[in-house]
RNA sequence: GACCCCGUAGCUCAGUGGUAGAGCAUUUGACUUUUAAUCAAAGGGCCGAUGGUUCGAAACCAUCCGGGGUCACCA
């Protein structure tokens, strides 16, 4: 163990003397009657009666002794209130001298008003609820001059904060909102799917071999099977073998982990969506999504609109449906539409993408997207019609040569959606993971594997389905106008420290 | 992976070659309506690590470790 400082050792010896007193420092239970912030919206000169007698618990957040009187702030889940108690009126008011900022205590009194008008607890009981034998580091508030709000000595940096997510939440309060709306979110996307009637599930986290997406996995081992075992990087073709096997909506909200770069949007290991719905297409999906989503930012957020780095976007359906030729040439001027690999390689050279020169002409489209347009696509936008080749597992469109019944859905900029008319002939499907094999066999170590499994489920019959993937961690940021994916996770990964 | 920036007290930060600093937090004393409480005093540091330059390094140089940011890679 690392050693004590000075703070620590006093908290410690602050904790002997309440044993010797025989205060238990760890008690099991406190009946708290009130939140803080019920009681500060509520309480009114016609209501005092009302609040003779309240119970309030919290951890102690500012405190200023004054001798025979004290004053302090605890703080609970809703908000902070003040708490003062006075010599006389509290039997064990000595002890106090042994509290702490950072203590949790609980406290019954009556409420008041004091001088200068705040709302209060003045304690007839107080009760230590458990002593903290580390100092937070405390923040101060207080209002400059023009009345702003402004924080002293903020616990701001953010490796510590991010690496000792409870301290941040006790200090800066404030970061919990950000985590209510996520939670807010999901459960809003859940209900939209329950009152529909598909089915939440669950499908295995270790897979024999992975799939789904196109991306490197983690790679472990099963001792009794004495085999490698990967971590899924998508649910995909597991929801698909339950729609074989006869459901007809099923989604699930899962961690999916993907072995690659860390960024402010990516994460190793991050939270999608995906569901898969029995006789619908892809059209259909388009509008499920845009009503979703619209639902999600209505209930969680009580608006359609959003603000997002200083941009109104809005969610209000419907969602512009754009191609992805077409989005080429409507942001640079270039008609690639039936262009071959070469003469997209010399477009590409044009438009000054850099490009592997042995990039097939799905890469270089997607690259070329990539560069070019998605960031213009601010507004909510469903880009269509993706070519063939970049869609392993998506039908062929059935009425355009060369491309796939596909959206993704663009919005601030960034992918939040991806959905297809989910492919269900087993032999095109046998071919285009073929295909795949040899990419991967070429060197691309994202490629899809071949499961064989998957296909033979295909064979036993997927009816027609439409299937959606959402990045929820993605669209909690969008939705609480974080930039950042490590401000939406509680816990980001961080490397690990020796 | 490349580049830029950061690492000093529990927290936020100053300190560009000559005895290690401030505010808050902490300790002691005073104070029965304070709210960045106030007043008086005190304690607290392997200056991220290791080498080097120098009479002398928190500072300059090199390497490493950790972090932040920008870009690249990556559906």
């Amino acid at each position: 163990m690392r050693e004590l400082n000075d703070q620590e050792l006093r908290r410690r010896e602050e904790l002997e003397h309440l044993l010797q007193s025989g205060i238990n420092p760890y008690p099991y239970s406190f009946d708290k009657t009130h939140d803080s912030t019920h009681i500060l919206q509520n309480f009114k000169d016609d209501t005092a009666d009302d609040f003779k007698n309240v119970a309030v618990a919290g951890r102690i957040m500012a405190l200023r002794r004054m001798g025979k009187a004290s004053f302090c702030h605890i703080q609970d889940a809703s908000g902070r209130i003040q708490i003062y108690l006075r010599t006389g009126d509290i039997p064990n008011y000595d002890d106090f001298k042994l509290y702490d900022i950072g203590d949790i205590i609980g406290v019954k009194g009556y409420v008041f008003r004091t001088k200068v008008g705040e709302i209060s607890v003045h304690g007839s009981e107080l009760v230590m609820l458990c002593k903290s034998l580390t100092p937070i580091p405390i923040a101060k508030e207080g209002e400059d001059e023009a009345g702003n709000k402004i924080m002293y000595d903020a616990f701001a940096d953010k490796e510590l904060r991010y690496r000792q997510r409870y301290k941040d939440l006790v200090v800066n309060p404030q970061i919990r909102d950000v985590f209510v709306k996520r939670s807010k979110i999901i459960t809003a996307m859940r209900r939209y799917f329950d009152e529909r009637g598909w089915l939440e599930v669950e499908t295995p986290v270790l897979q024999p071999l992975y799939g789904g997406a196109l991306a490197r996995p983690f790679t472990t081992h099963h001792n009794t099977l004495d085999t490698t075992l990967y971590l899924r990087i998508a649910d995909e073709l597991y929801l698909k073998r339950l729609i074989v096997g006869g459901f007809e909506g099923v989604y699930e909200i899962s961690k999916n982990f993907r072995n690659e770069g860390m960024d402010k949007t990516h994460n190793p290991e991050f939270t999608m969506m995906e569901i898969y719905v029995a006789y619908k297409d892809v059209f259909w999906m388009m509008e499920m999504v845009e009503n979703l989503l619209a639902h999600i930012a209505e209930t969680a957020l009580g608006s359609m609109d959003v603000e997002v780095a200083g941009q109104q976007i809005s969610l209000k359906p419907p969602f512009r449906r754009l191609p992805l030729l077409e989005s080429i040439k409507e942001y640079t001027g270039k008609d690639v539409s039936g262009l071959d690999t070469s003469a997209l390689h010399t477009v590409a050279k044009e438009l000054g993408v850099e490009i592997d020169p042995k990039a097939s002409a799905g890469k270089v489209i997607d690259e070329i997207f990539s560069e070019k347009v998605e960031h213009h696509l601010v507004q909510p936008t469903y880009i269509i019609d993706y070519p063939l080749e970049m869609s392993p597992l998506a039908k062929k469109h059935r009425s355009k040569e060369g491309l796939t019944e596909r959206f993704e859905l663009f919005i601030n900029g960034q992918e939040f959606a991806n959905a297809y008319s989910e492919l269900n002939d087993p032999i095109d499907q046998r071919q285009r993971l073929e295909e795949q094999s040899r990419f991967r066999a070429g060197g691309d170590d994202e490629a899809m594997t071949l499961d064989e499994d998957f296909l033979h489920a295909l064979e036993i019959g997927m009816p027609p389905t439409a299937g959606l993937g959402i990045g929820i961690d993605r669209l909690v940021m969008l939705l609480t106008n974080q930039d950042s994916i490590r401000d939406v996770l509680f816990f980001p990964q961080m490397k690990r420290l020796e």
